[in-house]
DNA sequence: AGAATAATTGTAAGTGCTTACAATACTGCT
DNA sequence: AGCAGTATTGTAAGCACTTACAATTATTCT
């Protein structure tokens, strides 16, 4: 079953299915109709790789997350997925790891698959090292490179971001506006959006003239026992500390986890702040104050641009969309 | 750059480059090195449009979910394309939401993208209406379908499916055997696996030797509020229950909450057991005894069972793989 | 050496679509 | 009617690969 069946029954050349499959408006609306109602009742799919051979496009983009399992990424993976199919385009997704190497093959990979664009869903996937960023930079060359969280510099590199330095920084001023003079700072990654909540943490305390020691700054994996153990461990050593704001939900449900263990009221004695707002921070009790980092305007932002560039609209290289403060029961603000 | 590139430089046939691709046998040593040297000295990619036209596969297998961002379906997405991957096969990915026709269009798209084969994962796919599953029997003539937990009878499907029912009887016993006489059962679906685990809680309670009435089974949405509300109502009817099995960790996380508001003891006062021993079932406090449906066995099991069915292999239609109890504190057993 | 056989290589015909360009069919106008 | 101009349709040449079959070369055997 193929075009020439379909340009047969309906008695026109293959050229004129063929505009009509691509809904060119050189066709009479008689043809049209007629070569439509041919097709229903043959119930002709076109052959994409055809089609794609002609077109050289397969209306498929390219989806990279270092863990699809990630409930952050899992999010992100769902809105991308469902917007891209709302402007007509699949996705193929390829979960890498977190080793270079395997990014760069999965990245190979996606690009000989000929996609129309890759998205690096998360900010894991910006290297410290700009040499190790070299191989997206010259794929960007063929085909645009959307960052989800992440930023790299580059000719048909697009970025959409979190304003997680805002965040932090609203976050922490919140805390210390509510009295609270030792607020401990927890983070897993010192990706770019990593850093950036970092630095939010670290203007505010300037802003509201409180100074700490670096010992108020730790890095834990991303593990809610993990917390809890470390946030013992210095309270064994001594560190005092009345709040903690956390680059994730899982880090401060660990924090919950702590104060139970501890004895430690929330909010009164301890502050807890979680970030991205997932099903963890409903789950905690109390439930979790936690910064929504707003994956889904996120990802509606980075397919609209993607949509952009695919159209030759002028789109900025660069957005950024504003993370939202959601008061729950950990926090006494 | 293109196949004839490649034969021009190495003085050879586009078919001898094209054996080489295939890793066709009959290609002299000498000639096959060759070849193989001008692909890596031209950067050659062959371009897998006209691969899959002359092949008619592009070795991608379809998978759909409802949706990815469940916790649950987020794992198996992860499993699926990692095990995939290793396979040689990419996957590409279609939330489908809830609704009948939804998915009946996601899969069409699907086949129409020519996938080698499709992965239903979730039992939401399987209709109670036979009739509405037609669709999918049809394309079976077609290509494999795999069903990750759900079950459907035909040529060419095939399941790969958690006991379920073992599952629940086993965790039902035991809260059984150490002391509980009224359990209660929460769930949120009636799927096929959802049927398979209502009926597990049943017969454990009838091999126990207990009899409750029909208002100790509940349904409830899949979300922590809901359940605790649900179980505060029940409560407040003057239902009395010592114990909560459920079909989710939410639930079970909501039946936590629902403890914890209205002063009830755990695990002395109330036994509570998750299933799925997802992130959640660590975040509680205490943490949640749960079933473990073990997804990454189910996954490569199912892609196991794709491969066969590849190779021309006899593969059963059907395979089981057994849950885990994971006792942790929200039961004194 | 020469025939028979096996291994390797090449030729050419698909595979199903897109699209530039050519051809034809309609308009309205004089 | 006859013409220019426009709308519609058709022809044929790609697109980059696979593969049956034919042709060539190498190997073995007598």
């Amino acid at each position: 079953m193929n075009i020439y069946d379909v340009s047969k029954k309906a008695s026109v050349s293959i050229a004129t299915v063929s505009r009509v499959l691509n809904g060119n408006p050189n066709v009479s609306d008689k043809t049209r109709a007629r070569v439509l109602e041919v097709m229903e009742n043959l119930g002709y799919t076109p052959n994409v790789f055809a089609r794609g051979l002609g077109l050289n496009t397969m209306r498929t983009i390219g989806i990279m997350c270092s863990d699809s399992s990630d409930l952050y990424l899992a999010n992100a993976i769902y809105y991308l997925e469902r917007d891209l199919r709302l402007n007509g385009y699949d996705s193929i997704l390829c979960c890498t790891g977190y080793e270079l190497e395997t990014k760069q093959k999965y990245f190979d990979l996606l690009c000989s698959k000929r996609v129309d664009a890759i998205i690096l869903a998360g900010s894991k996937f910006i290297e410290p090292r700009p040499k190790d960023n070299a191989y997206i930079q010259s794929a960007a060359a063929m085909i645009p490179i959307m960052l989800l969280n992440g930023y790299l510099e580059g000719e048909n590199i697009y970025s959409t971001i979190c304003d997680d330095f805002a965040a932090t920084y609203h976050a922490a001023s919140q805390l210390i506006k509510s009295g609270r003079r030792k607020p401990l700072y927890l983070y897993t990654s010192t990706s770019y959006s990593g850093a950036n909540k970092l630095k939010g943490y670290q203007a505010a305390l300037k802003d509201g003239g409180i100074c700490l020691g670096s010992d108020y700054v730790h890095q834990c994996r991303k593990d809610i026992t993990a917390a809890k153990e470390l946030l013992l461990s210095l309270r064994d050593q001594g560190l005092e500390f009345d709040s903690i704001l956390t680059s994730s939900d899982s880090l401060a449900a660990g924090a919950v986890k702590y104060a139970h263990t501890a004895g430690i009221s929330i909010p009164n004695e301890l502050s807890i702040i979680g970030y991205n707002n997932s099903i963890l921070s409903r789950c905690t009790d109390p439930e979790l104050t936690s910064i929504d980092s707003k994956v889904e305007a996120l990802c509606a932002s980075t397919v609209n641009t993607l949509m952009g560039v695919f159209g030759g609209v002028n789109v900025p290289s660069r957005t950024t969309v504003a993370a939202d403060l959601i008061k729950r029961a950990t926090t006494n603000f």
